[in-house]
DNA sequence: TATTGTTATACTCTATAACTATA
DNA sequence: TATAGTTATAGAGTATAACAATA
């Protein structure tokens, strides 16, 4: 039987983690659960969750696209897709459009009001990263990213 | 009504999503995706999960501490630590052992078996992440465990 | 036969709240 | 009263499978 010292269990200094601090992949976990919590943050006054978000910035950038290509972009299933179009069009941010030639499918749109609350959103997210990493340089940020991708884009479909 | 081109619709080249990749939070979130996803793989002959080589490394790093103290380390609730922590229990990776002087608690720790499968699957996940990472020089994947390590710091509890 | 969108269903992960036994 | 661990429950989020309409 162990004997704690009294001041172990209801301690406030932190464990160790070097165990675990040690991986990359940990720490992109940490930061990137950093990130997550202060996006939804900042995102709730906008009506968008994180997925929703996404979703309208793709729809944004490549009207007419179907549902099925929003999956893939999103990298979910279709059936996830149908109910965040759902959202975003009860929201009249986006909306189903009809596709000449085949009946199928629908083509996406952004409305006005989804490009301008796009356009908006795309500022809060920006002032929200400048917060999140307002302890890096704009040369380290772009290192930061550059890197990022550099892992994605080695890793992507292989 | 919009006429879709013909090779839009069932086409294989990716879309654009330049208004989601200028953010570091979405390349982040496509870079942990991957490595947790390829972890995921890692782990399954090990029989563990991330979460349950998260509390692993944890407790063979910390030996004799509470489930309180490993919900902190995890950032997750105390009821969600039980399930873990009888997870690892049932595979004979830790124990719950009493403490002298407070039986509401815990001592926990690692087994003989649970630290030399810490230690195997330590290996198998450095070797991950040489795959992952197998694109990134040693500069460079130390600078982005760097930066990664700054904006943890910089946004912990604050 | 194959594909698009849809629905129903199940599964995983986690949080909340209530409980017990101890302190 | 407060705390450690537990249990029950509910809520997200997502995947799987089956279906109708259309190709």
């Amino acid at each position: 039987m162990k004997k704690r010292a009294t001041d172990t269990a209801g301690n406030e200094e932190p464990l160790a983690q070097t165990h675990l601090r040690q991986f990359v992949g940990y720490e992109m976990k940490l930061a990137y659960l950093l990130i997550q919590n202060d996006m939804m943050r900042v995102l709730k006054p906008t009506g968008l969750r994180i997925v929703t978000f996404s979703a309208l910035g793709i729809v944004v950038e490549n009207p007419d696209i179907s549902q099925t290509q929003l999956a893939q972009a999103l990298q979910i299933e279709r059936s996830g897709v149908v109910v965040i179009v759902d959202e975003l069009e009860n929201a009249d941010l986006i909306s189903r459009n009809k596709v000449e030639g085949d009946r199928r499918s629908y083509a996406l749109r952004a409305t006005l009001k989804g490009r301008k609350l796009w356009n908006r959103t795309e500022k809060l997210v920006h002032e929200h990263e400048d917060g999140i990493l307002s302890g890096l340089s704009a040369v380290e940020r772009e290192t930061l990213k550059a890197l990022l991708g550099r892992i994605i884009e080695d890793n992507r479909k292989s």
